[in-house]
RNA sequence: GCACCCGUAGUUCAACUGGAUAGAGCGUCUGGCUUCGGACCAGAAGGUUGUAGGUUCGAGUCCUGCCGGGUGCACCA
């Protein structure tokens, strides 16, 4: 689309529009394929869109305009007919393996951060969701040309991991007892450790002081607990990487708060003396109200940094490392408001940060209907029972299938592409309302009916045996064929903007289920194996293979991938 | 209380960034088809885009007020 728009634009500019050219879609295929407004000419040129429409036609007419068919004045557009002839061949000549890759972004590093869950607590649907976004929105960047660092910040030191400390040593027989169980075991029991030191901090002022004591213990590596730490630091650890395998990211840098801490508390002191910083109640505070935010705490009155003293000094090792072009924090919405005072902050105090660091706003994710579901996963739903389900679901729908019996490869495809699928079919910053049943569906809009499509295609072009020769001609295309084209022209444009801000894999996923439905509406209309004609039916198998290229390579970008049977 | 985001079909979401008659999935109703893969398809019903104004050739989209929701606002992460 963009070769076609390009045409357009030159033939314009030809007679004469200066100036932004830009166009819109037609309503109606019967009246146009591509329209071009006349709205903003008429101020300029003092006379009605409609005439200058008219006008326009006409002269565009008498040029030969590659990829035009016919042009024709309707109100105040002038519409242009493209030829599904030409595009045919066009396209067909560039659906090569890196159709739909782009080379703009090349020379650019990106860090992206995301994943992010703490240690020694549950991987819970948040962490899940933002794993399944931030992995797709770093292939849609190296998909654009671009670099990209995976990093993962966690927190390994804090409230939090006191409170699971606490828990842990007041249970200390039945932690050493767990070293010899499954990963999976040894896990849960840190989160019921976590539960009952949250519980215990919760009762009372000396219980808060018990909990308090291990998170300056942690502070000052003290070393009665250092074994057990390291322990239970490294069994969270381990689970996390089986759960971030089992989706298909894999992190170039993890980055912890134990490793910043430090510099936070050095940086934010540099900043009090440079003017940057403020002391307020004991307390050191950046004064975000002074530049239309809020206040924030940076190192609090016994002068241990809070989250936002770790994230400047996290944001200064970013840069020592990778000297990137941008950092992309893909976190929840909720942390907006926050993240506009630290970058504010972070660009005085290490001003080549500024108008680098970008925060992307991730809904939220609730479960929907399905009480059983809920029920049976409790109060806290963790992200792997989440998958768990999944799988459940997927393998008993698919077993039901008894002509056909399925890989195991196949069982787990098809399950992640039904959670990874449901996460992204909505903007970024959309909160998901995850329903099992539509989301393991193969009709409707889910990752499954996407495979299905795509397995689907792929049987007829095995069926058809060599289609190494295409052909991109043929006497008549039909209206469903003329559509799947200009869909398949759009791919490139959409792979693009997926990678522009707003960052937003979600412009993937919608476009691969339009495709999908036109390449239904066509499947059911025209016969491809059985055509006809001999042209005709090599024509198809070209078209076909071309949307499963395009199909396999948009799902890659969110991450999923397709199979061949199902 | 202040700030940010959001209100679109019964429901879950779109709408190419201000353009033509606001579109899809699910659900509902009607019909087709026993397969180049039926895990299918077609058609229909369903809307005063929360509300009242404003801006202009033109508003779901921009501005203001109100109503309703979400989130964030000091030593948690």
């Amino acid at each position: 689309m963009h070769d076609i728009r390009k045409a357009l634009k030159a033939a314009l500019t030809d007679i004469g529009i200066d100036g932004d050219i830009s166009f819109s879609p037609v309503p109606n295929p019967e009246i146009g394929d591509l329209a071009f407004p006349c709205f903003s000419l008429a101020k300029v040129r003092q006379s009605s869109p409609a005439d200058i429409a008219l006008s326009l036609a006409t002269d565009l007419s008498q040029k030969d305009i590659p990829f035009v068919l016919n042009i024709q004045a309707a109100g105040p557009y002038v519409n242009f007919f493209l030829d599904p002839q030409a595009i045919a061949t066009h396209l067909f000549s560039h659906i090569t393996s890196s159709y739909g890759s782009h080379k703009t972004g090349k020379g650019e590093r990106f860090v992206v951060e995301y994943g992010c869950p703490n240690p020694m607590k549950a991987f819970h649907l948040g962490h899940l969701k933002n794993l399944i976004t931030g992995e797709s929105v770093c292939r849609v960047f190296s998909n654009v040309g671009r670099e990209v660092i995976r990093v993962n910040y966690q927190g390994d030191v804090g409230m939090h991991i006191a409170k699971s400390l606490w828990g842990i040593f007041d249970w200390i027989d039945e932690f050493h007892a767990y070293k010899e169980k499954p990963l999976q075991e040894r896990v849960e029991f840190l989160g019921r450790a976590y539960a009952h030191g949250a519980q215990h901090f919760e009762k009372g002022v000396k219980e808060k002081e018990d909990v308090v004591l291990y998170n300056e213990k942690v502070y000052t590596k003290d070393a009665s607990i250092q074994e057990v730490y390291d322990l239970a630091r490294s069994w969270s650890l381990s689970y996390f990487d089986t759960i971030y395998s089992k989706l298909g990211s894999c992190f170039d840098r993890l980055y912890f708060e134990s490793e910043v801490f430090e510099r936070g508390v050095a940086l934010v002191s540099e900043g009090l003396e440079k003017g940057i910083f403020t002391k307020s109640d004991g307390a050191v505070i950046y004064e975000g109200s002074k530049h239309d935010l809020h206040d924030r705490v940076f190192l609090n009155s016994k002068g241990f940094p809070t989250y936002e003293a770790k994230d400047l000094a996290l944001a200064e090792m970013h840069f020592a490392d990778f000297s990137p072009h941008k950092v992309v924090h893909v976190v929840g919405k909720e942390q907006t408001e926050y993240f506009k005072v630290v970058f504010s902050a972070l660009s005085q105090l290490v001003p080549q940060t500024t108008g680098k660091e970008y925060h992307l706003p991730g809904g939220y994710l609730q479960l929907k209907g399905d009480k059983k579901m809920s029920s049976r996963l409790g109060n806290i739903i963790t992200g792997d029972a989440l998958i768990f389900e999944v799988e459940k679901k997927v393998r008993e729908i698919m077993s039901g299938d008894l002509d056909r019996a399925y890989s195991e490869d196949v069982l787990q495809k098809v399950s992640t592409s039904a959670l990874k699928y449901a996460m992204l079919k909505s903007d970024v910053s959309q909160d998901v309302a995850f329903d099992m049943e539509t989301s393991v569906s193969t009709s409707g809009e889910s990752g499954p009916y996407l495979l299905y499509i795509v397995a689907r295609i792929n049987s007829i072009l095995r069926k058809a045996g060599d289609v190494s020769s295409i052909s991109d001609s043929v006497e008549e295309i039909t209206v469903e064929e003329k559509q799947l084209l200009l869909k398949l022209s759009r791919y490139p444009d959409v792979t693009l903007a997926a990678a522009a801000i707003p960052y937003d894999p979600s412009k993937i996923s919608r476009y691969l289920f339009d495709l999908a439905q036109s390449f239904n509406a066509f499947y059911h209309v025209c016969p491809v194996l059985q055509a006809k004609d001999a042209d005709v039916r090599l024509f198809r198998l070209t078209l076909i293979k071309a949307i499963s290229h395009v199909m396999t390579h948009g799902l890659a970008l969110l991450g999923i991938e397709t199979v061949e049977e199902m």
